[in-house]
DNA sequence: ACTTTCATTGACAACGCTGTCAGCTTGCTG
DNA sequence: CAGCAAGCTGACAGCGTTGTCAATGAAAGT
């Protein structure tokens, strides 16, 4: 058996050439570069206290070995299961979650941690239970957490009590001494009000984002304010609740449509209700934005694509994936720079499905 | 420290309740059931030889312990990581991989498997290393292969290669004696095309997927074959090569309008085309279904909520995704029910985007 | 009753790493 | 040049499983 191979040079036995065929070991790396296997993994694991040279010829070994340590090893030895846990609501948008996952990806594997996913579908009374299994089974040990899930609030303090850290992706209240990564939501939502005012629009419709995020209420309040400070009547016929979905979208739509005095634009809090409003709009025999203006958040991989392609809002999601993950993993390694990030900033991406009131 | 706890016990020495604060391993089991590790182990295991009795005594004390083997001791002792690895490609529809994944999950999970991703970006040069590297890295057992990887024919061989059994989904070629799950999308796309000619279109245009995808060549064969056993000639000027996206779906479709006698109806080989399709319909101000009627395939997340709602096919991606991941397991097990699967039947989704010929 | 044969069980050595701690070197200080 | 702190290195004991193999017990054959 091959696997004797390290093992009898350990006990220092013969010293045939390995037939490499077996993975090489620390043991082998440590033969190599004449050394004992503590400083392999001191080199390996970037401690301090090795001499430039000897970690050079370590260094060295492991390129020619092609050594890769043992991750199963590494955590049973060293009590560090190097495993990030992405968990978030499936019913969130795809191209949401794959920016985040793929944002995530980009830093957790260069850094040598895997990185889990797991879906969790909303509302579940048992979360708190599925959440630590899941912890406890994948041996989880920093959370990147997404809204909502950041904002419900039996999910932050179930990960405080396993003290287990996590970067909260655009939480309600973020939490001091925790990591949060933000964006401003509601200076966006302030200009994209902005903008359908100098369109001309005076009856302005929106619809309200699923309470459970945290971003619905910043969207409102940009567009309340915005409002205010252009000096228009704020009015709550005006204002539906929506789920962010396409089909609350369209019904609140459909409310909207059927006041006396309908709005000229609506504005809606994600772009899934937005198609749904054009959804709508197209059922009635309105043209858009002819009749009426519609702009949304998110842009998602169809808001383009939609006909007419979605004005939106567009956040980092990557950029601020890769900074939760990167932030977490410090964290992890005990690099502790708290430094507390400045929030990232939106865009708002003008597409044809607005336009100036004729 | 407490990690000391079950080191004591094993030695034999005091035998004080356990806190309850460390985690139980084998050794706690083991003593409270009366038994040796071995026998915990074969228990956990469901391996044969254990008498029913002790197998009961055990499993209590397993119940009452918590007991949760530890994946990295297990790995390290016993050479199986229990990871399955999914890789797809990152430009794949969204609605498509999210439905691959929690389909696999849904499987791995209770079945104590890890379920690792990996996006890929084709094309990609050094595909072959990275699939290795994260291979290596992450220790795959077994991979989970939807196309278009499976039709790269350097995936599956490096795979064989490095002796890693894996799943195929919807393959080009279904290698004999290896896992393989498939739909049957060539009679799909002929009920589709059917569904066309019985509305009264005569002249159907076609545009054709990407070329690297094995369903692309099916769904083609299953237009030409509607065709003709309907007494329809077929036209090459009416069919285009798409790349399954939007803008080819889009590019495409303006070739087919721009011809002296275009199509009344497009067929697209998938949805996103598709929509490309509806996109320049309506830039040039014709009516769907009025003046064109469109399908597409593989009913994305958008498919219902485009105006109007496509008329679609949709594959049963989930269950697919289960039993890919159901018999790669049971090989990984060696429980080798070796037994072919019977292809998958596709459904036709009839929508608003198609209508009778005037 | 006396082997022989299995089914059942346990003792113990891996597995490949990290943590602890002691020992050896250096480079200064006085 | 002794004395001491700090830097560097290695020996060795875990970590919690599984694999191997030997021991034990029970059932069956003679």
């Amino acid at each position: 058996m091959s696997a004797s191979l390290s093992q009898s040079e350990r006990i220092g036995g013969n010293s045939r050439m390995a037939p490499e065929r077996t993975k090489a070991t620390i043991f082998d790396v440590a033969r190599r570069a004449g050394v004992s296997i503590k400083t392999v993994s001191r080199v390996v694991n970037n401690e301090p206290n090795v001499r430039q040279r000897t970690r050079d010829k370590v260094l060295r070994s492991v390129r020619e070995l092609r050594y890769l340590p043992n991750a199963a090893a590494r955590e049973l030895g060293g009590k560090r299961s190097r495993v990030v846990g992405l968990i978030y609501e499936n019913a969130q948008e795809f191209s949401y979650l794959n920016d985040l996952f793929n944002g995530a990806l980009r830093i957790c594997e260069p850094a040598g941690y895997t990185l889990l996913l797991r879906p969790l579908t909303l509302p579940d009374p048992e979360i708190v239970e599925h959440i630590r299994q899941f912890a406890l089974n994948a041996r989880v040990e920093g959370f990147v957490l997404p809204a909502p899930l950041g904002d419900l609030p039996e999910v932050p303090a179930l990960l405080r009590e396993m003290k287990i850290p996590f970067a909260a992706i655009t939480p309600r209240e973020p939490a001091p001494d925790e990591i949060n990564i933000l964006c401003n939501d509601e200076a966006a939502s302030f200009s994209l009000t902005e903008l359908l005012i100098d369109q001309g629009h005076r009856s302005i419709g929106f619809i309200k984002g699923h309470p459970d995020h945290g971003a619905s209420a910043k969207r409102f309040a940009g567009y309340r304010q915005a409002l205010k400070k252009n000096g228009l009547p704020y009015s709550a016929r005006l204002v539906r609740q929506g789920y962010f979905d396409f089909d609350s979208g369209q019904a609140a739509a459909a409310r909207l449509l059927d006041l006396p005095q309908p709005p000229s634009a609506i504005l809606a809090s994600n772009d899934d209700m937005a198609a749904g409003v054009i959804f709508e709009a197209r059922g009635r025999g309105l043209s858009v934005p002819g009749d009426l203006s519609i702009a949304g958040f998110d842009d998602t991989r169809f808001s383009s694509r939609i006909w007419p392609p979605l004005t939106t809002v567009r956040q980092p999601i990557i950029r601020m994936a890769e900074t939760a993950a990167g932030l977490l993993i410090d964290k992890l390694d005990g690099s502790d720079t708290a430094k507390p990030e400045a929030p990232f900033e939106c865009e708002v991406v003008i597409r044809e499905s607005t336009a100036s009131l004729a």
